[in-house]
Parts: C-alpha cells; sequence; structure tokens
DNA sequence: TTTGTTTTGACAAAAAAATAACAATTATGA
DNA sequence: TCATAATTGTTATTTTTTTGTCAAAACAAA
C-alpha cells in the first residue's frame, strides 16, 4: 500500500470537464481519440491530459490513442458516478427550486431525497413532487433516510446555524450556495458555489477587456 | 508605460473572497487589519496576502496593517464594482428566475435591465418588475439599451446559438450556466458558472474522504 | 526623543503545476 | 512480414504560484 500518490484538486477539478467532452464524443459516435485531438478540442495540451489521466493509471493505448467509452467509463468511476448520493435542499426559495426542478442532478447520481424550509409559506407544498417538510422534521429524515448531501439555500444570514445543523445530523457533504466560507469539521467536504465571486470576475475581465488590457 | 505587470488569474479569483471579508470586518466595526490576523480568518498565508495585494499597488502601511475601508474601496475600484453593469437574462426558466429574484446583485453593481425566452409560456409575464419579452425583440433592445453582460440560462442545446445571437448584438460579456464550454470571438468574455461540475467534484471528494483518503 | 515592537513591501526560495521531450510500443499499410 | 507513422506513459524542464525571509518604515510607549 506504499502507492499513495496524492491527487492534486487542480486535477480533480478537470475531471468533469473530461467527461463532459468524453460523454459529447460519445454522442457522435467516436469510438477512439488521441490526447492531440482531444487537446484541440479542449483547447489544453496534449501533455496536460495524458499527465492528467496517468495520475489514476493507463488508460490509453501507444499507437492508438484512448478508447472513448473505455475513459469515460474509468472517469465515471473516479468521480463516483457510478455510484449514488442521496441530497436533501434545505431552503426551498428561489434558488432551492432550480435546484429542485433540474432532472440532470440524478442523471449523474445525485437524487434530491428531501426540501426543508422554515416558512409556512413553504412548508407543505410540493416541488418537483416532493413535499416541503419543516425543519424540524430533519432529524427524524435523517434518522429514517441515509444523507448523503446537504444542498444549502437557505439566506446568507442563516447559514452557518443550519450548517452546524445538518453536521450534527452526521451529513458530510455541504453544497453551498452563499457567499460565506464555512467553518466546519474536518469530517464535513464543503464545495461552494459563490456565483457573486463568479460575477464579480466576470465583471473584472469585461473591464480589463474594456481598457485594452489582455485577462489570459 | 512599461510598467504593464500582468496580473495572473489566480489572484483574480481571490479578489472578491477578500472583498467579502473586508465586506464583513466592516460589518464589525474593525478599522484596522493586519495581513496576520486577516491571514488567520481567511485561512491563506499572510504573505499571500501581501503578495495578492501588492499586485495593485502598497495598500498598507508598515506597523500599522491595512485600514479596513480603505483598502475595501481599493478593492472595490480594482474589481470595478464602483461601476454598474446593464445585465440581460436570457432563458425565464428555473434559474433564470432565480437570478431574476436576487437582489443582491444590483448591491454589487449588476442590473438586470431585460429578460428574454422564447417560449409563449414566459413571454409576458413579468418577474421582480420585469416584462419577459420574446428574443425577437432582442436586437431591438440592445440598440436602445446598452447591454454589458447576457446570463445564459437557456437550455443546454440552445445555448450555443444564443450565445453567438447575443454576440453578434455587441454583448461583450456572457455568464453560462449551461454545461458547455462556449467558443466565441476573443474579445468576448465568457465566464462559467459549471454547476454539475462543482458537485461531481463534491462527489469526488465525498467518496475520497469516506475511504479515508484526504483531498487536501 | 529614544527604544522596542509591529508590520509592510520586496525579494528569494520552495513547491506545485504545466509543458516539453522522448523512448517504448502499437497500429497500419506496403 | 517489415518499415513507417502515430501515440502513449514517463521523466525532465520550464513556468507559475505559493511561501518564507528580512530590511526599512511606522507605530507606540516610556
Ligand atoms: N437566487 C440567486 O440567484 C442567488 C444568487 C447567488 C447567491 N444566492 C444565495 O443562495 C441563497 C439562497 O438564495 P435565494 O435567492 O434562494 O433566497 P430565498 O430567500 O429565495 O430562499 C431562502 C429560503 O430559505 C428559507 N429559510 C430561511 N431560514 C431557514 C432555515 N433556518 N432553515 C431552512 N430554511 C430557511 C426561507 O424560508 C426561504 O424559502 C442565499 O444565501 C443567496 O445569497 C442566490
Ligand atoms: N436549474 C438548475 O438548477 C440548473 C443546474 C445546473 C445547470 N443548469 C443549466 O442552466 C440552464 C437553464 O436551466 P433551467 O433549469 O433554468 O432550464 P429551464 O428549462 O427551466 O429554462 C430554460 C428556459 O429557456 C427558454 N428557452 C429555450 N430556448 C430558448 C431560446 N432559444 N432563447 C431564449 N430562451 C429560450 C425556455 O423557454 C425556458 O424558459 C441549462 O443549461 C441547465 O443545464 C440549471
Amino acid at each position: 500500500m506504499a502507492e499513495e500518490k496524492k491527487i492534486s484538486m487542480a486535477v480533480i477539478r478537470r475531471l468533469p470537464r473530461y467527461f463532459r467532452y468524453l460523454s459529447d464524443l460519445m454522442k457522435l459516435d467516436i469510438k477512439r481519440i488521441s490526447s492531440k485531438e482531444l487537446s484541440e478540442r479542449m483547447q489544453i495540451t496534449a501533455s496536460q491530459i495524458r499527465q492528467d489521466l496517468n495520475c489514476f493509471g493507463g488508460f490509453g493505448q501507444q499507437g492508438y490513442g484512448y478508447n472513448v467509452e473505455y475513459l469515460y467509463d474509468e472517469i465515471s468511476k473516479i468521480l463516483g458516478t457510478d455510484r449514488r448520493f442521496s441530497c436533501i435542499i434545505v431552503g426551498a426559495g428561489n434558488m432551492g427550486n432550480a435546484l429542485a426542478n433540474y432532472e440532470n442532478f440524478s442523471k449523474r447520481g445525485f437524487d434530491i431525497v428531501g426540501i426543508f424550509d422554515v416558512s409556512p409559506d413553504k412548508v407543505g407544498t410540493v416541488i418537483n413532487n416532493i413535499k416541503v417538510l419543516h425543519m424540524d422534521m430533519l432529524p427524524e429524515f435523517v434518522k429514517t433516510h441515509h444523507v448523503d448531501i446537504a444542498m444549502l439555500t437557505v439566506p446568507n444570514s442563516k447559514v452557518n446555524e443550519v450548517a452546524i445543523q445538518v453536521t450534527e445530523l452526521g451529513i458530510k457533504g455541504i453544497w453551498n450556495f452563499s457567499p460565506t466560507d464555512l467553518r466546519l469539521g474536518d469530517d464535513v467536504i464543503v464545495e461552494n458555489v459563490h456565483l457573486s465571486d463568479s460575477l464579480m470576475v466576470l465583471g473584472y475581465r469585461l473591464k480589463e477587456s474594456m481598457e485594452g488590457r489582455k485577462t489570459s
């Protein structure tokens, strides 16, 4: 077991992109691809593709390239797309609704099994066939249903307490939509979606480009 | 003008985070802060903070630290938060609705001035005081209103054509929510929000942590 | 004013990431 | 079957990013 080579986040964050491109290639009925051709499509170097893939093992064949379907399956396995994750949405507002109505998450293995809120306006309503429950029901719900991920779409001012609540119930994965960095235990994985940050970066780049500078 | 030092994306993507922390400090009525203390709050090294800020000029004072409000204002200027951007939303579906109803974008200088769709179910409805217009009205709209940014929340299958449409009308900034990488001219700035990618990374990290590995 | 402490800004060093190079291997076509 | 072209996996090199160091500057207290 001495072969514990740590894989960097830089590599991991590129995996879903490979996954997407391979999925597209399959739809185009392309059976094989070389790192060179893929690099042209993805606008990255062939070297990087080969190096990234080799973090996980040799999926290609010299003189031939990569079998698209095989590589797709392998990346699926790496990403865990072959397994299913149970998710709840906390906060049935604008963003919570959007997430609950998005069908593609379940295609990628993420099942929304519950939606929670505190507002009497929301509790009892049905979103995409799921009844919104009151937060008071959450402890009981987590006892009877296994929950891997909590998608937090509550107001910024509430996200800290809600994050603590869900982690105390044993939920280990948090997908956070609030513009706040959560500080939780080491065994909890937090992935942030900082939409405003992204928009501000767009604003910056736009401003720079209007002033004639390039942003890379 | 020989002082054109290019600022890396790595630095730029950290700016909104500094902005957020400084904003929080101001709310706490904290007037000054050293890179050391800020580094503890932000969980990054003091060295990185000083190096990042120095890309744009010396905002601090030796022996004192940084004046919170002054630094906040300077980062505002760098990010362009002092100016306003006109935005349209294309695709009045789940995500388009969520964005249209989010009040905080305008607080950061991003004004939603129009919403467009093609579906008769959506055209004519009013979201957050803005009437949804048909896509056919877009060329005329862009002629009479200046538009900096198009937020694209159309289905995946349509996003390419819509992106081409809006760029042909002269819109230079695109905030793309589809799991697709747009290929547009060099003068168009595209910022992607790949939600599914983010969720898949969460899945990966969760899986790794369940198996006992650390992800950094 | 003087002295000791704090803290920046600049630079140096280290680490990480990306790119390039190339031997080894396989496919392909004569 | 054999020679040639293609293409990987791996190692080396380069570039970028992060971290560490320290003199110089400013503060604070005596
Ligand atoms: N809507 C967007 O486009 C958008 C964009 C960027 C960031 N965000 C962030 O996403 C989060 C949600 O935004 P939104 O627009 O959906 O807000 P929203 O106000 O529409 O919805 C929030 C929901 O959370 C519920 N809630 C409040 N306290 C709760 C609690 N303690 N437990 C459970 N539910 C609770 C509210 O009743 C409400 O239904 C916010 O943090 C916001 O900053 C949203
Ligand atoms: N909803 C989510 O949580 C979520 C999550 C991840 C990614 N996304 C992505 O965001 C995008 C939008 O998702 P959604 O859930 O809001 O979809 P949606 O189907 O709810 O809304 C799409 C809207 O676009 C409109 N539209 C279709 N063709 C158009 C055209 N040519 N011009 C203008 N409008 C057009 C439709 O009428 C519809 O109102 C998709 O690409 C999706 O993959 C959404």
